[in-house]
DNA sequence: CGAAGGCTTGATAGACCTCAAACACAGTGG
DNA sequence: CCACTGTGTTTGAGGTCTATCAAGCCTTCG
C-alpha cells in the first residue's frame, strides 16, 4: 500500500489509536486515512471547548496534554480526565450535546478537528470502525468508574500513586516512555483538581511517595523509580483500561 | 398498528426507554418489539453479573432496584451507579469484556436478558437504534463524571442531596413519582458506598437534611419535602442527565 | 532585576472515620 | 402470641485525614 506514503503522520496517529482498540483491515485504514483533519494549535491554559457549547467536530490530540473538567456551583474545579496524543477526548459530542463539561489545554498542544458529518459517514460505511469508536467511549466510562473508586474510597497517597500508574500505562501505549520511566507534567494544583485534594495535601502526599523511593520529581515533572511498589501503593490493576484490542470478526 | 397488542409490556418498557433517548419511527418500534427477551427474577442482595465475567447478553431492568459496584483491593465497596425500571445497566458489555465491575440487585427484581447477537443484528439493520444505544452509554458516562465531581468536591450533605435529586428525576422520567414526591429505598450503608462516606456520617447528614425540612424518611424510605431547596442544597443541575430525546434525522 | 507561578512548610480547624453500644422494626419459629 | 434474631438506624466519644490560611522559597521568564 503505497497509500501510506500519502498519509500525513497525523492520520497515522489516529489509525494507531484505533488499532489499539480493534484490529483493522486495509480498507478501514484507508478510510481513516482520508478523513478531513483541520489542525489547530492551542497554548497552555486555554479552553478548547467550553461547557455548554455544542461543537460540530470532534478533536484528536496530536501533541500535548489536555484535560476535561467541570466547574461546580461554588467555583470549584473537578478534572474528570487527562488526555494525551492519540486520544479523542470529546467523541461523546457526536451524540450528546450540549457539552456538560469543558475541554482545556494543560500544555501547549496541537489538535486535529474532524467534522461530525465525516465521522458519521465513515461509521455508516464501516460498522467495525463505528464499534471501535463506541468502544473508545466505553473505555472512557470505565476510567471514570475507576476514578470514582479512587476519590470515593482511596486516601490521598493511594490516589496519587494510582493516577501516576494510569498515566504511565497510557504513555507507554503510545510510545512516550523510555526504559520504564516517563515524564509526567502535572502541577500539584492539577493533581488536586483531578483527585479531589487540596494542593497542600497533594504536596505532602507526593513527599511520602518520594520518601518511599517510589517516584522522583523535580518541578512539575514526575518520574517512576519503583514500578512494582508504586502499583501496590496505588492498588493499581490495569484491567479497567481494557487495552487488549478487540478481535472483531471481519 | 395492532402489533402493539402482541407486544408484552416488557418490550414496551424497552421502547419507552429508547424513546426517551431518540425519536423512533414505527419500523424501529417493531424491531425493538420483536427482540428476544429472557426473563429472570433475582432476590434482594444477589449478584446478577460478576466482576470478571464476560456475559453474552445485556439486561434490561423491568422492576426493582439495581446497582453497579466495584470491590477494591482492601475489600471496600464503591457503588458506581443505580438503575431502575427501563435501564440497561450493562450495555457496555457489548463492546468491553470482561466486566470491570459487578451488577447487583439491591431489591428483589425482575430482569430481561437480550443476547448480544440479537442486539448486534438490530443495530446493523437500524443505525438510528444503534445511535440510541450508544447515546445511552454516553449519558451513563456523563453521570459518572457528575458523581466524580460529587465525591471529589462536594461535602456529605451536598452529595446526599444531589443523589436524591438525581434519583427523583430518573424516577419521574419513568412515571414512578406521585405529586412531586417518590419513594427512594436506599439503606444508609448504600448511600455511603455510593458517595464515599461512612454509614455513620450518612446518618448524621441525613438528619441535617431532615432538620432543614428538605426531606423526610422513615426506615430506608426517603421522601422529598422541598424540591427547590433540595436542588440548591445539592448544587443540582439536571443538564448532565441529557434527558431531552435527540431528534435524529430519520 | 523583578514578577509570577509553582512548590514547600507550619499551625490550626474542620470534616469525616472508627469503634462501640443502644435502639427500632420486621420476620421467624416455637 | 411472644421471645428471638437480624438488619438497619441512631448516638456518643475519640482520633485521623484533609482543608484552610499564611508565609517563605525556588525557578522561570520577560
Amino acid at each position: 500500500m503505497s497509500n501510506r506514503l500519502f498519509m500525513g503522520t497525523d492520520h497515522e496517529r489516529l489509525i494507531r489509536k484505533l488499532e489499539s482498540i480493534v484490529q483493522l483491515n486495509d480498507t478501514e485504514r484507508r478510510a481513516l486515512g482520508s478523513l478531513p483533519l483541520r489542525n489547530k494549535n492551542y497554548s497552555e491554559d486555554t479552553d478548547i471547548v467550553h461547557q455548554g457549547d455544542a461543537p460540530g467536530e470532534c478533536c484528536l490530540v496530536l501533541e500535548g496534554f489536555v484535560c476535561r473538567y467541570k466547574v461546580l456551583g461554588r467555583g470549584q474545579r473537578q478534572i474528570v480526565s487527562f488526555h494525551i496524543a492519540g486520544d479523542i477526548p470529546d467523541l461523546q459530542s457526536l451524540h450528546i450535546n450540549p457539552m456538560d463539561h469543558s475541554l482545556g489545554a494543560l500544555s501547549a498542544c496541537r489538535l486535529a478537528f474532524i467534522p461530525h458529518a465525516a465521522l458519521a459517514t465513515l461509521m455508516r460505511d464501516h460498522p467495525r470502525l463505528a464499534a471501535a469508536f463506541w468502544r473508545n467511549t466505553l473505555i472512557d466510562a470505565s476510567i471514570f468508574r475507576e476514578w470514582l473508586c479512587g476519590v470515593g474510597r482511596r486516601n490521598a497517597v493511594e490516589r496519587i500513586a494510582h493516577l501516576i500508574c494510569e498515566m504511565f500505562v497510557k504513555y507507554e501505549a503510545v510510545g512516550l516512555t523510555r526504559n520504564g520511566s516517563f515524564q509526567l507534567l502535572i502541577t500539584q494544583a492539577e493533581y488536586g483538581d483531578a483527585l479531589g485534594l487540596s494542593t497542600v495535601h497533594v504536596n505532602r502526599s507526593l513527599q511520602t511517595l518520594r520518601k518511599q523511593g517510589l517516584i522522583a520529581s523535580k518541578g512539575s515533572r514526575t518520574e517512576i523509580l519503583n514500578w512494582e511498589e508504586l502499583k501496590k501503593a496505588g492498588d493499581f490493576d490495569p484491567m479497567y483500561l481494557h487495552m487488549q484490542p478487540l478481535d472483531l470478526a471481519a
